[in-house]
DNA sequence: TTATGATATAAATCATTGTTTATATAAGCC
DNA sequence: GGCTTATATAAACAATGATTTATATCATAA
């Protein structure tokens, strides 16, 4: 599989509304199932789904602890990479000119407001 | 619609293997539709369905000259941004740490490669 | 080893979206 | 105006993916 097709599908994992959602309540710390559950108020079927597809696409690593499973992201950079993406998501419908490149993370905690 | 919906729908935007291509040979140019449906060998109509989607979530603009509609990317960083998701990407799947951040556009040179 | 809590998987349903083929609009030239 | 080139739109179809409900696995403790 070749390049293209691998950010493709980086992209298309990360452009989920309770994926990302996901992303940023796990954020740098490492979080079991049921945290994320807790935090994000999905179903538990539905959280571990999407983590499978996560982890699928190395966006996620896991440890086990006895009967939990500590969920974490693969590359702190991503919150960076996403800060910025969201920068530029925000400005781009309302024509104003873009904000500065990396000012990172602050991007998360818009991230309850969904529709 | 809220912060989370535009960064979930410039994702999904971006995540789309034709879209990718187009924004790639556009580059930091000004391409017609015709050289864009020359560059990328796709069809017309959905060179042009394409276009319309990447203008719908304003990832490009046009300029029109005589029967001629020039598209050109709406923001510049999001060659950079795109380069450093797709530094992600690569190092993503093969288990080797991630590529230092920022070494930005040289990511489109490898768009031909699909599947 | 049985019971319990934590997480994962499967099947069914529903919704979204990409692609093709055919046709329409729009501009410029004769 | 009619012809040609450039681009856009529409309808039909195919494929993919998200969500729910139900059930299975796995680890631990008693």
């Amino acid at each position: 599989m070749k390049n293209a097709n691998k950010l493709k599908k980086l992209l298309h994992t990360l452009s989920d509304i309770n994926r990302l959602r996901i992303i940023s309540c796990i954020g740098s710390h490492e979080l079991s199932v049921g945290k994320i559950v807790e935090a994000t108020q999905m179903s538990q079927p539905l959280v571990s789904h999407h983590l499978k597809t996560l982890k699928k696409n190395a966006i996620v690593n896991t440890r086990r602890k006895g009967p939990f499973i500590y969920y974490r992201l693969s590359s702190p950079q991503l919150l960076d990479v996403l800060g910025v993406l969201s920068d530029l998501a925000q400005n781009v419908d309302d024509g104003k000119s873009s904000a500065p490149m990396f000012q990172c993370p602050a991007w998360w905690r818009n991230l309850d407001d969904i529709n």
